[in-house]
DNA sequence: TGCTGCAGTGCAATCGATTACATAAAGGTT
DNA sequence: AACCTTTATGTAATCGATTGCACTGCAGCA
């Protein structure tokens, strides 16, 4: 019973054109005379016909997929990009290939795969620390596929990139502990060679130094966005003699691995001391306490990249590099209160 | 300055050998002679040579690539499944599509398009609930490639799956209470057409039965495994009479909408309510009070499922429907405690 | 010496759709 | 009536790699 999947000759014959003629009837339908169009429908209806895509994309030179780099697929941060990322992906034609770039450092010719015209029409880049080896493939216009960072950019801006405003938000989170009276306020930073620690680290400093407060540096706790950095910072909190009032985590995650290490120990936040996050991820209203956080617009932030990805690839000269940034929005909750001496 | 990409032909010249030879010394190495198959390797590093997927894909009568039908990217919950998958998919020269099925049962084409052999050479649903139409297509065997159910499957078992032991789960998580003096227990389900609340909803039943329980249906409530229906079921727990003492919860995010919905109303977990969640997400050992919970693996549950399907993709017969069940495992913590009158 | 077998390689067909170009028919213009 | 447009369709080349089959030359063997 294994019946062959019909072709486009088949079609042809069925109705009784040339498979010329099918083909146009599909793509372009204005192109062909309405009765035949109706008999090449009808035709491809009766058989069940559908393109074959390998075929089509080797004529058309062109693959029909893109991939997004991904530089932890285990972290809920991201799936919400993706989200993002696939409902603009539904209206074209294109498909979405998710990788992972874990080992883009140790094994850099796994992601090097990709970054070809031949596997992807266009890239997204989630991670702006890949190694300097992929980005110059990818920069150096040999045939290699447009590429757009989302989220995190690379340092030199050789690219374009969709961004929320990560000083600004900084800014916000530090402003908001500021006018609730606390004028010892400590940092929780991500990776150090993550941009968005210097950028978000920028904007808390800026923000300190402008409200006329003093950043003690023994109240700046190195993690790395992950729940296990947040209580380390925890236990270095603890550990202080002069203990900084109120927190600004660099991601929420963190924040819920510093409250949740301090809880066990008996300390409060926010009676003990003031916590925000970064990013509002789905669990941070529902979190004990509630997280003040700043919220990142992560479909928008999906859906951006990949208008932006489709523009690039349409227009297959080399566009001007451009960057978009999204606005933030500080969501204030329960983790935050004002400095009680 | 834009060159063309290499082609086979550009390599053949370079080595001065067939195109025949330069894809066998690529693809099978060892069916040419040493000599030549330095000289091929020689002239693809030089030329910067690529294989064009498109066209390889297309005589070999394949696609290089499997869909992961996700019922929601949003949720944090698949990503450790989509990581599973993607390692195992390493390994072997295939990518991964991804798509949502959110919009699978008000527009079944869309997914209808990725059901058909031209799109993918095989399939791993998350989401046991696709409507009946995309189900048939893709059992008819009818040039659908292969389906493999991870988590989640369809209730008439037409396909091959990939699960956690969740009834068993279920009994563990009631036994658990039930062995800490607990008598009314409670339990909040998943979606009603979910065979996870089915499956979970019975174990636990099974148990508190054989434990000679009772279950009042008035401590059923009726969730859809998101916070915010935890946070409701709360409201409901609240609105009782005579609440019971402990929750079964068919998902952590219920059980912490549950528990931060109770904190607001200043009712204490688990000092006035024990609870029990189920999956063990990430920031289960970090909520406030860290989760008691079922672990599923849920890489594991990915690995599988992605080394079935290449199973039944290798061996492109129908092999047998078979089902493979993973073990779970108890995560005891601090949301649960003894029954205290 | 002559024959067989085999390893190594090349030739050319093939996968299925798209599209430039050619052709045909119909309508319009002077 | 002759010629030009326009519209609709067909013919056949093309995209790039793979692979069945055929061929060559050398080793092994009687």
């Amino acid at each position: 019973m294994e019946t062959k999947a019909p072709k486009i000759t088949d079609v042809a014959r069925l109705a009784g054109v040339s498979t010329a003629t099918v083909s146009r009837a599909l793509s372009k339908p204005e192109t062909v005379a309405e009765s035949t169009r109706n008999a090449v429908l009808a035709a491809a209806e009766k058989s069940g016909y559908r393109v074959n895509l390998s075929a089509r994309n080797l004529r058309r030179q062109r693959t029909g997929a893109i991939v997004v780099l991904v530089p932890n697929l285990g972290n809920p941060f991201f799936s919400e990009i993706l989200a993002g990322i696939e409902t603009a992906l539904s209206e074209v034609d294109i498909n979405m290939l998710v990788v992972d770039t874990r080992q883009a450092h140790t094994k850099p010719q796994l992601v090097l795969e990709y970054l070809h015209a031949t596997r992807a029409d266009g890239i997204i880049a989630l991670d702006g620390s890949l190694p300097d080896e992929i980005l110059s493939v990818a920069s150096s216009g040999n045939g290699a596929p447009p590429i757009i960072f989302a989220c995190e950019w690379t340092p030199r801006g050789e690219f374009s990139s969709v961004r929320a405003n990560n000083a600004s938000g900084a800014g916000m989170a530090i402003g908001h502990l500021a006018e609730l009276g606390h004028c010892r306020i400590g940092i929780l930073t991500g990776p150090q060679d993550n941009v968005l620690t210097h950028t978000r680290s920028a904007g808390a400093e800026a923000e300190i130094a402008k409200r006329g407060l003093a950043l003690d540096p023994s109240h700046v706790f190195n993690g790395d966005f992950s729940l296990e950095s947040g209580a380390r910072a925890a236990q270095a909190w603890l550990a202080l003699d002069l203990r900084p009032s109120a927190l600004f985590c660099q991601s929420d995650q963190m924040a819920f691995g510093f409250i949740s290490e301090l809880a066990r120990h008996e300390v409060s936040v926010p009676n003990d001391v003031s916590v925000v996050g970064f990013d509002d991820i789905g669990i941070a209203s529902r979190f004990i306490p509630a997280l003040t956080t700043v919220h990142q617009p992560r479909q928008q932030l999906g859906r951006y990249a990949a208008q932006m990805l489709f523009d690039h690839i349409r227009t297959n000269s080399n566009p001007a590099i451009e960057t978009t940034i999204l606005e933030v929005e500080l969501i204030v909750r329960d983790s935050t209160r004002e400095f009680a001496g």
